[in-house]
RNA sequence: UGAGUAGAUCGGGCAAUCGCAGAUGCAACGUCCGAAAGGAUGCAGAUGAGGAAAGUCCGGGCUCCGCAGGGCAGGGUGCCGGGUAACUCCCGGUAGAGGCGACUCUCAGGAAAGUGCAACAGAAAAUAAACCGCCACUUUUAGUGGUAAGGGUGGAAUAGUAAGGUAAGAGCUUACUGGAAAACAGGUAACUGUUUUUUCGUGUAAACCCCACUCGGAGCAACACCGGAUUAAGGAGAAUACGUUGGCCCGACGCUCCUUGGGUAGGUGGCUUGAAUUAUGCAGAGAUGCAUAAUCUAGAUAGAUGAUUGUCUUAAACAGAACCCGGCUUACAGAUCUGCUCAAUUU
RNA sequence: GGUGCCAUUGCCAAGUGGUAAGGCCAAGGUCUGCAAAACCUUUAUUCCCCGGUUCAAAUCCGGGUGGCACCU
């Protein structure tokens, strides 16, 4: 799993890339030549550091699990409903989500 | 048994599968990224967030500011003694307040060194004073003098109660109580007790201030090293000037500094062996100190602990290390243990 | 991670212990044929919250909550 570490390509998906929108998630992509990137984010605005972690480590968790096409940069945002999700429900969103943008495999 | 009070400990456990992090060992000495420094990549078995990691309210280590120097200004602390690396911390005591009690709480120096303030009300708010009243005298719907007992105001009115005394009164006198001072005794001290003397000028210092002690500034985004890139334009000063030591002056040190614009801002160290943890013993009333033995117990850099299943008594509260320690404060479901107090009952 | 600042009416804000100025907005009135302008009147009661000092706290002291800025 490659991580994305500059703000210049968040921003970049946020104004130029496509979105999808789940009730506890959101999903900004965008092609790239190269590996596909995955980027969280997780606002001050959602919880304290407890509960963004967890958050932040159910997304990667669920991530793990799928197969997706090569050469995007994905950003998964995570809106306040998050902070009172399971892992069954963020997987479920993921999964809604991978399918709406045809970034899935299988 | 119930109610309470003080203190201590724990803060989900175990097993299986998948996944993450750094270090260690083995393998490899290659491949990939990069201008370089350097980084990534295979396998293994162990290890991997807290009592508050939080707030950043104090104190210290560490690093830099040449040394950390002097003075002024400014800040902090404030009953006494002890502990500590240090402290707005802790322990023991004193005084005051609360509670039947165990016990708890307290920013607890000085108001007679000086300055200020005390709104409204009230006669008067501080070198006392005289509105009503009381008493005496007179020129009698009033004035002069005496008076602090009584009235009313206020948070606060020059100590309170009783008796004597007086024209009326007054610590004017006496007794008791309160305060202050002195002597003696006890205590390291704060202070306590006894005796004597004295009628005894309010409150506020979390107002300025005084006294005693104490504090240089900044913070790991500190700082050090390696490598790379850029160095253009304008301005100031040249020893009675400028800059640094983040308030000022002295002292010390240095020769460059400031403004605007552009470019580059990558990596490594700092980083975890420490006022460390555990156990035992000794000293002490306690905080704590000393000695011996054993142990190594996160170190990331967009930031590592998660998911699933089974099981146990319950899908556990507050909550995530970021240089490191000692405290304080704040948040917190529940569980366990110990000392003590009060009430009821039984023996 | 560290450092600093702020919170007062619907908005902008003044207020160095004695009961909260001013402006804008709003509401009502006067004026006008109707408006605007002008003039008059009204609107803080938990001064972000909790405790303390004081006779008395928006103000002084301690703790908390929320917001903002800077250091990369």
């Amino acid at each position: 799993m490659i991580t994305i570490k500059e703000n210049k390509i968040f921003k970049k998906a946020y104004y130029k890339g496509k979105k999808e929108i789940a009730h506890n998630l959101v999903l900004y992509y965008i092609p790239n030549n190269g590996d596909t990137k995955i980027g969280i984010t997780v606002s001050k605005k959602i919880g304290n550091a407890v509960t963004r972690n967890r958050i932040r480590r159910l997304v990667r968790e669920s991530w793990r699990t799928f197969c997706v096409k090569e050469g995007y940069d994905v950003i998964i945002v995570a809106r306040t409903a998050a902070a009172k999700s399971d892992f069954y429900a963020i997987k479920d969103a993921l999964f809604d989500l991978l399918c709406k943008s045809e970034l899935i495999l299988q």
